[in-house]
DNA sequence: CATACAATCTACAGTAACTGTAGGAGCAAG
DNA sequence: CTTGCTCCTACAGTTACTGTAGATTGTATG
């Protein structure tokens, strides 16, 4: 009688690339429903399950934060409803990840500037420290 | 009898762009030593506390973690070391924020093709829900 | 001087998205 | 029956702060 799609806990997460705790995780936040269980109390999942375990980590892996996932999650459930909604979602994401970018390149610069002019002497003449001093009189006052 | 450079919370907040909570945090974190107390129990800051504050706020600027910025700090105490402890830091940052933008870079270019192939139509035939789920029969199992 | 309002104090809870730990029970194999 | 793996619940830890509660102090005005 056990559907060839029942899977366990660990099979689950196996089956999606998750680990067993973050699955429960994610059901503690709601992204999964909770799921029958065993005589003994263990979960047992579906392929509906594992396909909506494979549509959050798919999410997450592009970065969408978890409401935004439990907002897709619902407007992929209803499937009449406009995409209009979904494509929002996607764009605010988009800058998003835009704005860390350009934070992320700006740092990435001066960083990079700051590790090109070390010429590796003491930490008196290291022109990192010196870089990260907004004024160097603390060190030594005079 | 007023140093001229003795400052509250406050203004060493003003003066640095930080929030005093975030002072207090430094100084339970370590990065910050207990300053003098007034009568009264209030921090009392000098200048070299606005130095070394001013450090850190720049260091976390560039995104260095609490625990770089604690090492940072410790090696620009010292200004007789050599500083390639310093640059060793630095460039595992830098590594870390190329890890980071190429990450991002690629959700990025995902996202982007996600969106542009969305028409706006219904959820159910929305291109970016489709992208998402791995394949498409959790929510019509036929 | 009294009163109001701003700034400060301590201590702790909350954020995001998990990860890890403690302590206990189920389950298959040898 | 014992070993060893999976699973259970519940809670603490991670990062870098932010926000809150409730009490006290400092300052400006009437």
């Amino acid at each position: 009688m056990d559907k060839k799609s029942d899977l366990g806990i660990g099979h689950l997460g196996q089956a999606t690339g998750t680990k067993v705790t973050t699955i429960r995780f994610y059901e503690a936040q709601g992204l999964l429903r909770e799921p029958r269980r065993s005589a003994t109390g263990r979960r047992q999942y579906g392929d509906a399950d594992r396909q909506r375990l494979a549509f959050i980590r798919r999410s997450r892996s592009l970065g969408f934060p978890i409401g935004a996932v439990r907002e897709l999650l619902a407007l992929s459930d209803d499937a009449s409803t406009s995409c209009t909604a979904v494509d929002t979602i996607a764009r605010a994401h988009l800058a998003d990840i835009d704005q860390k970018i350009s934070d992320l390149m700006a740092m990435r610069i001066e960083l990079d500037r700051m590790i090109s002019s070390c010429r590796l002497g003491t930490v008196a003449e290291c022109k990192i420290i010196e870089t990260l001093a907004p004024r160097g009189k603390a060190s030594t006052p005079a």
